[in-house]
RNA sequence: AGAGUUGGCCAGGCAACCGCGCUACCGAAAGGUAUCGAGGAAAGUCCGGGCUCCAUAGGGUAAAGCGCCAGGUAAUGCCUGGGGGGCGAAAGUCUACGGAAAGUGCAGCAGAAAAUAUACCGCCUAAGUGCCUUUCGGGGCGCCGGUAAGGUUGAAAUGGUGCGGUAAGAGCGCACCGCGUCGGCGGCAACGUUCGGCGGCAAGGUAAACCCCGCUUGGAGCAAGACCAAAUAGGGGGACAAUGGUGUGACCCGCACUGUUCCCGGGUAGGUUGCUUGAGGUAUGUGGUGACGCAUACCCUAGAUGAAUGGUUGUCCACGACAGAACCCGGCUUAUCGGCUAACUCUCACU
RNA sequence: GGCUGGGUAGCAAAGUGGUUAUGCUGCGGAUUGCAAAUCCGUCGACGGCGGUUCGAUUCCGCCCUCAGCCU
């Protein structure tokens, strides 16, 4: 199983703003809404946009950024060379674990078609 | 055994695999190895400090906060101990608790009257006086009056009880209780006083109304600030002149800037730093009723920056709540499944 | 992370230590052949919990919630 690197995480707001301004392709469900972009490096990079407005407390900020990296990790082998922006919509607030499981799994292979 | 009061502590454990962050070491690099890695509230941002910068932070005014006393502390609106008052049978607990004998304001409705003393229902007819009556003692109705004991309202009504006193009454007088004040005594003080004197009692409530008194406070906040530095676009320092204009985060005094000339390069995105050794912990001894202080020894115990402490599985049990550091401390407040523990009070039973 | 401002009927919007205006909406009635418009009447609220006060929407404290600013 892959790590999660710091080269394997968007960091800048210039990457950022690469992904928002023209994304590849959209997921989107209940819980997330993904953006994808290709890059030209040979990796996939991971970006989040957590919004406080939509998860109030910080324990629920840091558990929906663990699941989403942790699948993440599991699923870079299929991901080859594109740049992803994973966004939080409101159910996420009353959303089990095994839920953000199920709906990530989705959402990666959805993308790995790509 | 039951009921209750107050304080302290813990916050799932163990194992395996896969991951993340800092630091150290190895390596040319990729990476590898090892240690460590969220809380009692990390929260709310309600107070108090440290730290950093700013036109001065200086003087005056204003404004804001605090408010029984003493102590603790870096400091506090916090804590400890004590006093007064409220609640409780008790252990205990709550308490923004200075001043209304400086001034101003406020009090709807009700009530006679709401702060000035007044008189609605009442009570009285002693004194003065008018009329009537008389068995000549007096009696009745009035006027002028007296009174605040009783009744009524209200959140609040000008000490309480008893006796004397009186026309009826009244601190009018006396006794006791209460209150105020002076002295003594106790206490550092707040305050207490079963001590003595004086005062017939004045000074109603409201200051989380304005206010007065005392004390405290410059402003901003690590997104502070410092350093390295693309693009773009302007700046900084010295000297001289003018005293007009502008700014100064409450205002004034005051202070700074603006013009000309000479010299010098400046610093937004981004990055680095600030960033964790500290009013630090633990243990022992010691001073103190206590908060806490002192001494000695030992320990280093998160430091990220799109932001690390997680995932899966097994197993045990009491079946796991509230909840995630972002410059750092001390408090307060709020959230919280459950468990452990200490001291104390009351009731019942037995010995 | 830090710093500000606001919560009053279903909606909008004044107000103040002593029964909270007003407009639209809703309901009932009048008017009409029926409606609209108009007129009359009426229901419905001070975010929550404590404290100060005789009395709190107002004053004070804590909490909840909404919005904004600094990046």
């Amino acid at each position: 199983m892959a790590g999660f690197s710091k080269k394997m995480r968007l960091l800048t707001a210039a990457d950022f703003k690469r992904v928002f301004d023209a994304p590849d392709q959209r997921s989107v469900d209940h819980l997330f809404t993904l953006l994808v972009r290709k890059n030209d490096l040979g990796y996939s990079r991971l970006g989040m946009a957590i919004t406080k407005k939509r998860l109030k407390r910080a324990v629920d900020r840091n558990r929906a950024k663990r699941i989403i990296r942790e699948t993440f990790r599991g699923q870079q082998d299929k991901l080859v060379g594109v740049d992803v922006v994973v966004m939080n919509r409101n159910a996420l607030v009353n959303a089990e674990n095994i839920e953000l499981f199920q709906s990530l799994a989705k959402h990666w292979s959805r993308l790995g078609k790509l």
